[in-house]
DNA sequence: CGTTTTTTTGAGCAGGATCAAGCAGCGTGG
DNA sequence: CCACGCTGCTTGATCCTGCTCAAAAAAACG
């Protein structure tokens, strides 16, 4: 029984074998074969807070990474110092954009994170090979745009209050997808006010002032000025796309 | 020379002879056999202003088009009937998003549009067949994705003025790719003010005010309500960033 | 503990929304 | 041909949401 299970793991790297990216993530779509030529050349890294993953444009680290944990932000910053965080990555998403001309975004840990890197030219390789992995990289980046023209709705017509919590349920949906609307959910911030702000389009004071908005409209508590819990997500969604003070004639 | 001429054209279905999607957008991809085999499903329609091409979600309509002429809207709309374009999209883009899992976006025609369908099927039978067209069609989704990042920096962060200036500017790259910075550039604009404001996030009163702004500014002439003239589009940029009434120490 | 960073709270201001007219272009029909 | 209604655009007056400026409280860190 040993034996067959050492035969069984040897088809597959040890780096590999309790990665999340290999179920949802692009690696999902690699033979056991590949895995081991990818693994071959793969480096595992952690970073701290607001370490800067990749530069823009110059792409000078010629590596695309897997996130193992943690969540980056990518941010896009105007020449006066004015920013905007246009998207968070989870895992197991893939950073470093393969084939994209010119994202002029950084890429920035938020919280802690755990990488899974390799070199560009790898996973290019791999990609010509498996059109499966290269559909998984495209439905990634659909999402991402899906995501993104949400979050259009959500900067151009929302509310502060409705912002905050449209920022709120996507995050709650992102560290556990599946999560019933009944139940009471609660986890922790993986961002400060400031990024916060970043994100919506707001000013690190309207946030921590809608924060004790909701919090007093009995949508959520403050465990923790990071630690979050939503007794309604359903209520939290209502809120989301509802203001109270325009509240007109929409029943 | 007729005769060879005649075969020549012959490998070629006529329809596709003078499209600009053979050229730039995902057909380019495809061989002669296989633009014949796409193009006996073929069809090509007209559609007036304001017409919704593709419902949301159902996606009833099991085609998907490529845009010849026009501008084609998407837009997000919530319950209460506040709405966003959360893109626009020109000749020769794809529109109807293949392999896109549940897109709520509704694409309206906002000028007059000429569009060249064919079946959903017959499309991802050739996407199976052709990598080079799905790289395409790749690179189109990452250019949204860019576009759509690049846009919630303007909603999130710019002023109105701002805001109406990258507008300008967008559209002006988009209808003219190459034009050089420094020579005069006239066009006419393919939405009317209340889509303006649904794609900036504000009211059609203040994409007026802004746009007589602009053009007390120097930055805009408007030869009629809709064809304006931009004498300086270097001006126009350093405006789409760069907030007279905030014009604080950066330079 | 002192120092720095993050978050909250307060007072006043302003950019853009709202509400309300007025105007120009345009197709329709008398 | 012009009165009429319609839609799209502009302009004005007023209001309110979220920003700015300022300061203090609360954590985080060495």
């Amino acid at each position: 029984m040993a034996g067959r299970k050492d035969i069984h793991n040897s088809e597959m790297p040890i780096v590999c074998q309790a990665c999340e990216a290999r179920h949802k993530g692009v690696c999902g779509a690699l033979s056991a074969e590949q895995l081991v030529r990818l693994s071959k050349h793969t480096t595992k890294s952690m970073h701290g807070r607001d370490v800067v993953l990749t530069e823009p444009v110059s792409e000078t680290a010629d590596t695309y990474a897997n996130i193992l944990s943690g969540v980056v932000k990518l941010t896009k910053l105007m020449p006066d110092g004015r920013q905007q965080i246009v998207g968070l990555q989870f895992a197991p998403d893939l950073t470093g954009r393969p084939m994209a001309a010119n994202d002029d975004v950084v890429a920035e840990a938020a919280t802690n994170v755990r990488l899974c890197s390799f070199p560009k030219s790898v996973l290019e390789e791999m990609l010509q090979e498996s059109p499966d992995m290269a559909l998984r990289l495209h439905r990634q980046t659909l999402a991402e745009l899906e995501e993104a023209r949400t979050w259009l709705l959500t900067l151009g017509r929302k509310s502060a209050a409705e912002k905050l919590a449209s920022f709120l349920l996507l995050i709650a949906s992102h560290l556990d997808p599946e999560h019933p609307d009944g139940a009471v959910i609660e986890f922790e911030l993986p961002l400060k006010r400031s990024d916060i702000a970043d994100f919506l389009g707001l000013t690190t004071e309207t946030v921590s002032r809608q924060m004790t908005n909701l919090r007093k409209r009995g949508l959520l508590e403050l465990l923790d000025r990071r630690i979050i819990s939503i007794p309604d997500l359903g209520a939290l969604r209502r809120a989301s796309e509802h203001d109270p003070a325009r509240a007109s004639n929409s029943l």
